[in-house]
DNA sequence: CAAAAACATAAAAACGTTTGCATTTACCTG
DNA sequence: CAGGTAAATGCAAACGTTTTTATGTTTTTG
């Protein structure tokens, strides 16, 4: 490979000359300028990174932990972060980790061997006290989707509320018997959907019955399946309902298979609404109505959040950041 | 930060025995071995990744370069290539292209700073000097998905057999009008689709009409647009067909979404068949007959071939590797 | 025009590792 | 128990940069 010494030699200069040549970071004559970049050219010279990296301490790297990348809320996310990290001049190193904490230690250790600059995680579990230790360590990392149960800097969306709305929608539509898919109760934002879901009822004067919530609290990488099986469940108890609030769209989707299996229509007979707006929601059948979540820009705005955090080393409060999520209402709702 | 010194004073060593300890690359005693161990774990230290791949001219790691993630067939690609390269100890940094060959080259460059020992590349267009550029450099690349016409190391399908089969299927059960959504004519893969149709007819003595093939060459991200439309013109022509190939399933929704706005039904009416087996591919309605194409293998595979050609460095002929699709039929053809 | 100031460049040290070589220590063997 | 061998460890160089310090060369100015 070709060397800084290389370049030096060939141009006639000093390799302390031709680095600053490069960087600006020191006076150099116009005419010297030129031969050091006419050798460069010439050698094809591109400054080894690891060097670089090595003298400063930086090596203008992310790390992305997420649970799968095939969960498909994750590509717009990691979309809007590689974006964003680009235009910093950042790279990105993605990390799945199959919603397994241990694997997402070993990648933080990984990670943490001094060559990321930051990370964004959407966590595991409920298990994070190694998050906390990174953070208290000082460690740039903003945590992205599920939220966590203790400070830090984050960019989620207000599930409980979310929820709330979409539950009410359902209400003031007319529904009365309305089934929840609850999602993983170990996780944070499944635990807010559901407060979200009880509380919107309680409000309306609507008892909270057991026999309508559904799911469990498996994490399948069939991620429909749990909404398939719940409303099988219900229908094989004979318990009525008009409505599914479901927890994520692909569990919508499941439900709505279920329902249709089983001979009743979307919307005529029971409404569905899911959560997330995945990209592909509005092509099923029927469209599905959902709750909006800004994917794209919660990757973005955790950029935004991690850059000052690496940069400035001034220790600030952490901050939590809501972004707006949104009701989208299409043709599963009545 | 805490570094090998550190530990060896420690330790009460020298740094050599520390990294010797560390790594097993030379004798060491057992109990100073262990007096190392505590040390490491007492102050937390972690070999620092940057020197150490600045000493061995290595970096443990893989550029992984796709259009896009958010094309839904790239997570089982990106995944299939973490979860290989975590076996062997790499990881992954991911580059999106959007299509545009001058954002890929300028990732190459980025990455080639020496700190990636190894390329994948699904490559963003039919202009690739740049690839065989590096090729000839001898740098380890690996190409997928989209084949180029080069002679390469590949993990690709044969796209012209698989679209043969596809429309010979169509004409088996009884179609004789069938449309084509060509796909970007620019790109190899969608040529090898659009000849293998058009060898099918002709093979079975039907004649491949201009008015049937339908699509344009444009790139949007809104990727079920061109099936959409290109449905849709055909309709406002007056065309009769009795089937459609789309070259991707993307383009299979959105020419089902156009036959169902016109008041036909799929398959009834006009069977629909797609190409790439999306996870969502089965969800939607009807379930999509489609060509499999084994995403989650083609990203395995393609660190399988890569990784031997990181480490010997002997000069190798490249090879193809093709991998096999399948026909699926589910209910969007009858 | 000489001395000071400003500018341009070179030399050397540093970043944190690994490793070849030299040295020390421990263990055998006759 | 001396001498030889093998095992264990330390020293120093090297990886390719950047930056501080030192040196040499202009230019400015009284």
């Amino acid at each position: 490979m070709v060397t800084i010494k290389d370049v030096a030699k060939k141009a006639g200069v000093s390799p302390s000359t031709v680095s600053r040549a490069l960087s600006g970071n020191g006076p150099v004559k116009e005419s010297t300028r030129k031969k050091v970049l006419d050798a460069v050219k010439l050698l094809d010279y591109r400054p080894n990174f690891l060097a670089q990296g090595l003298k400063e301490g930086k090596t203008k790297t992310i790390g992305l932990i997420i649970p799968n990348i095939r969960n498909p809320i994750y590509p717009a996310v990691a979309r809007g972060v590689e974006d964003a990290a680009k235009k910093f001049g950042y790279t990105v190193i993605l990390c799945n980790t199959d919603e397994d904490v241990d694997t997402e230690k070993e990648y933080i250790q990984k990670l943490q061997k001094r060559w990321v600059d930051g990370i964004i995680i959407a966590p595991a579990s409920n298990e994070n006290e190694h998050i906390v230790k990174l953070q208290n360590e000082n460690f740039p990392i903003v945590v992205i989707v599920r939220n966590v149960d203790f400070l830090s800097n984050a960019v989620i969306i207000d599930n409980y509320r979310a929820a709330y709305d979409a539950v009410s929608y359902l209400i003031r539509t007319g529904h009365r018997r309305i089934a929840i898919v609850k999602g993983n109760q170990q996780l944070a934002l499944y635990r807010e959907r559901f407060r979200g879901y009880k509380q919107a009822l309680l409000d309306a004067g609507i008892p909270v019955v057991e026999e309508l919530i559904a799911g469990d609290d498996s994490d399948s990488v069939q991620w429909t399946l749990d909404g398939y099986n719940a409303i099988n469940c219900l229908f094989s108890q004979n318990i009525e309902f008009d409505a599914v609030f479901a927890t994520t769209d692909l569990r919508a989707i499941g439900a709505i298979r279920a329902i249709k299996d089983h001979g009743y229509k979307v919307p005529e007979d029971i409404s569905v609404i899911g959560f997330d707006n995945l990209e592909f929601s509005s092509l099923i059948d029927p469209p599905l109505s959902t709750v909006s979540q800004p994917l794209y820009d919660i990757g973005m705005r955790a950029v935004n959040k991690l850059i000052p955090l690496i940069d400035n080393k001034t220790v600030t409060e952490p901050t939590i950041e809501i972004m707006l999520s949104e009701l989208i209402i299409r043709k599963s709702t009545k």
